[in-house]
DNA sequence: TTAGATGTTCAAGTGAACTTGAAGTCAAGG
DNA sequence: CCTTGACTTCAAGTTCACTTGAACATCTAA
């Protein structure tokens, strides 16, 4: 069997470009797990890295460390992911990256038609507020329909 | 000549859908503009609607509400802006826009290549980091190149 | 063996973007 | 006129995602 390679924090750092200081915040917040030495200190896997990318990843497409964590709860705990295990995960983004860049793209799409012309509008922000927030709002009126 | 019709902050909250408290913070962080009456209550122009929804919609591009401020500087201050105002402002964004959107798009179609096979690799991770972060952090190997 | 780079914990600080609370004032309908 | 809901200020609190600092321990290469 394979010796699993062990990484001290700074080389994680290094081949991440994530500062010390936060890949230990990252382990207090259950996003990513280490042994120790017997002097104490930090040894990481290297699936950490791949760990520490998606999470550095998850944050470019807009979600919370809490929804990330969530997200890697999917994979075993503990236990060195398979492909399979990360295609599963990945994949599971899909539909949040579809529905963002769709947003984007009628973001850019109406922007001139939009703000350009004057009629930044009730379904120009309907389409930035998709459901979960126009349904915490309550009733009444919401958005800007006026000229 | 038209009176300007004036808004209460509660009918601009109602029809942004942004909070009083938000719209309060927005105008001491030099974001929108007021008049008061006698009482010294603030009344808002139609404009800061167009205004507030464009600060909404920054956001969801990304933008701070320090670079949104830089971004209204260029309307014309107290001064209903007009529509080519408008428009040269949202035509500014498209650079951005379209970077968003083509980061996000590479980002789908490398998800499972890249994620997918455990490749989460060096190249990718450029692709997330623009020329600012990569450039801030100094010389050396900085991100994951690991299988 | 020892210097010094790298690591440790823990508490506190930071900055962005607001929200909340207290204590009080204004404005519009009856 | 008076009530009541909407408004005012100001300071302090909140959440997120980290960073910083102090004081100390470990690891590795010479």
């Amino acid at each position: 069997m394979l010796v699993e390679p062990e990484l001290t924090i700074g080389a994680v750092s290094e081949r991440t470009g994530v500062a010390p200081s936060a890949l230990r915040f990252y382990e207090a917040e259950g996003l990513i797990h280490s042994t120790r030495t017997a002097g104490g200190q930090r040894r990481f896997t290297r699936d950490t890295l791949r760990r520490v990318s998606f999470i550095r990843v998850a944050q470019q497409v807009g979600l919370s460390l809490d929804e990330i964590r969530d997200a890697l709860h999917s994979l075993p705990e503990r236990r060195t992911p398979t492909e399979k295990d990360w295609q599963r995960l990945s994949r599971s983004w899909r539909p949040r990256l579809d529905a963002q860049i769709a947003m984007l793209e009628r973001l850019r799409d109406r922007l001139d038609g939009c703000i350009g012309c004057g009629c930044l509008s009730l379904r120009f922000c309907r389409m930035l507020n998709p459901d979960d927030r126009a349904g915490e709002l309550g009733p009444g009126p919401r958005y800007v329909l006026d000229s």
